[in-house]
DNA sequence: ACCATAGGCGTTACCGGTCACACGGTCGGG
DNA sequence: CCCGACCGTGTGACCGGTAACGCCTATGGT
């Protein structure tokens, strides 16, 4: 099994590959990308040779030569939470579907990992299109001053026409929890949102605050959490909700600390009172009480953000902006309010 | 502000800017890469021409030239849970200080989405190391076979003679659990197991089995379930637990559970039965109880992970085999057992 | 005064592909 | 019978960088 030893040691390129089947580099490269125009005969000796010599094709020559590197950079904040972790992961698959790699870069508050030092390193590497995803109001604002020379897509529910978006519609999703407690018979429902310099977090808080008072429910300031279970148990532990019989919480993980809050000070989910939250964690089922919440199909929403990423990298006319539609899981943390 | 044109409308070489500056290509990428022996005056007259152009330099490129594409692939079994998510995060954050960047490849049960069809991927996508994350027995005995050509850096808490490994101690967290129960004095404690294909599974039923067996407690068999809360739910409603005071879990999702199964027929956590999981989840503390468990340190992980790789990419000797010591984190779900 | 040396920079050849074009041969049509 | 079109293939430039080497000038030692 004699190695087609070439130049020390490296990985054998088309020339290795041409010069063993007899024919010139160029052939090689036809047979590589399916050319038509090449017997039959000669097809197979490249193909035989290509296989004696173990060859794969460098795609960082290939990016250079075709200026398409076949890569999309993610950028993503806060990719510990559940939400954007699925959806990179979900862009991640669809993305190698399409023969697509892709690069990721974690955002924090950090003023190094900013969103708009992701899009320089992203862009740097070489990346064909951007999709940024979970962005905050300043981020989108980084967004727009930077002009990158690369199509963008930004993971947001709310339509901006400066930029592509998609995602799942967050106002849809937000209605569906509420009109659920609504039709329970609760008439005083609090909020525990999410930071509010978040996009989802806003627009959740917002068909609340519609939502409420569409149904001519008392309008109340909603309590402001930053995500983690934490922040929710806090607020289950000490915040004092009114009269409210129901809480529509903006994140599943801060439903489960609002949830040991409140228990922790004897009051009871569901009976005293309704919890709902919103992104169905794999977990949320097994919750005491298993949640009533929120899904969002973040697969669903990484084949239309790869879709929509292609036909901006291909040039095509594409839709500006595209919604995917959340589910409701009921559970048992919501019930009637008490008579 | 007049743009500089230069071929239709691309990203300026070096050539672009060499030509601004009036000097040649080569001196761009001398000043570019901080060689001594350029004059300041001529350095500054590029370092100028270099900011006017919006000059940045094409990673790609360098990357054929020097052979070094700076990237680190990353193959990762289940890549939502908390545990290997954390462990790309942190893996990406070190890379990133030392100019590295990640590709992630999440492998599957699915037939093209194993561990090998990872590692060929990310192979042809020219990446400089290769590090498989949570990797079941079957994966390295696939990777064994498969002579890349690249270093590879397997997390693993088990050395192994033929690669370099990483990992958290698992053996040492798995005893942490156990005498801390063994310290409250339990005298029958039972494991609920991970899939026994997995390294850190098979590491803490072992573990498990011979702390038992150290302390004179009397053997019994492991259950074993998928990691998932739900499969712990199963066990947690059904199970007949015999004499067992107490439960050791593979993880914090499983033994989340768990103890919604167990409560769900009435049986206390921790008065009728103590639950010690692993992991340390973010909301672990928010379960209800919150959860002993114990504690990873991914970041720790994740910089020694790229140590190594670095250095294995470097050429320069390395250990074959380095761990983290886990920490044990004592809250509610355990309490001596019951006179 | 002379030569060795080092500093400062340019020339040219790669890296491993693709693309545009040229070229000889075969075949069909006028 | 000649010309043009198409098939099958090779040649050379180019993508945007880096590496090796060479050349000219100033400097310093002898």
């Amino acid at each position: 099994m004699a190695e087609h030893v070439t130049r020390g040691w490296q990985r054998p390129s088309i020339y290795d590959v041409a010069k063993l089947a007899g024919v010139s580099h160029m052939t090689v490269s036809r047979v590589l990308n399916d050319h038509p125009n090449i017997r039959e005969s000669t097809r197979q000796r490249v193909l035989d040779a290509i296989d004696q010599t173990n060859y794969t094709r460098s795609s960082i020559a290939r990016a250079l030569a075709t200026r398409r590197a076949m890569r999309i950079g993610v950028v993503v904040d806060n990719p510990l939470q559940y939400g954007p972790n699925s959806t990179i992961r979900a862009l991640e698959s669809a993305a190698r579907d399409a023969g697509y790699a892709i690069s990721a870069f974690s955002a924090s508050d950090d003023e190094d990992l900013r969103i708009d030092a992701g899009v320089d390193e992203l862009v740097a590497q070489g990346v064909d299109a951007l999709c940024v995803i979970a962005p905050r109001l300043s981020s989108l604002d980084l967004l727009r001053q930077r002009e990158t020379g690369v199509p963008a897509l930004v993971i947001v529910s709310e339509p901006d026409p400066d930029m592509h978006t998609a995602a799942v519609d967050q106002k849809a999703g937000a209605r569906l929890a509420m009109n659920h407690l609504i039709e329970l018979g609760h008439r005083s429902i609090a909020h525990l949102a999410g930071p509010l310099d978040w996009y989802d977090a806003r627009a959740r808080e917002v068909a609340w605050r519609e939502t409420s008072a569409a149904a001519g429910l008392p309008a109340t300031e909603a309590v402001i959490g930053d995500w983690s279970s934490d922040s929710g148990y806090e607020f289950g532990k000490t915040h004092d909700f009114g009269d409210a019989t129901a809480i529509f919480v903006a994140n599943d993980q801060m439903a489960l600390g609002l949830i040991h809050g409140l228990t922790s000070r004897g009051i009871r989910v569901p009976q005293d009172i309704s919890v709902v939250g919103f992104d169905d964690l794999p977990d949320s089922r097994h919750f005491l009480p298993p949640l009533t919440t929120v899904r969002q199909d973040f697969a669903a929403l990484g084949v239309l953000a790869l879709q929509l990423l292609i036909s901006a990298i291909e040039g095509t006319p594409t839709p500006a902006s595209q919604m995917i539609e959340p589910r409701l899981i009921v559970r048992e943390s919501t019930a009637p309010p008490r008579a």
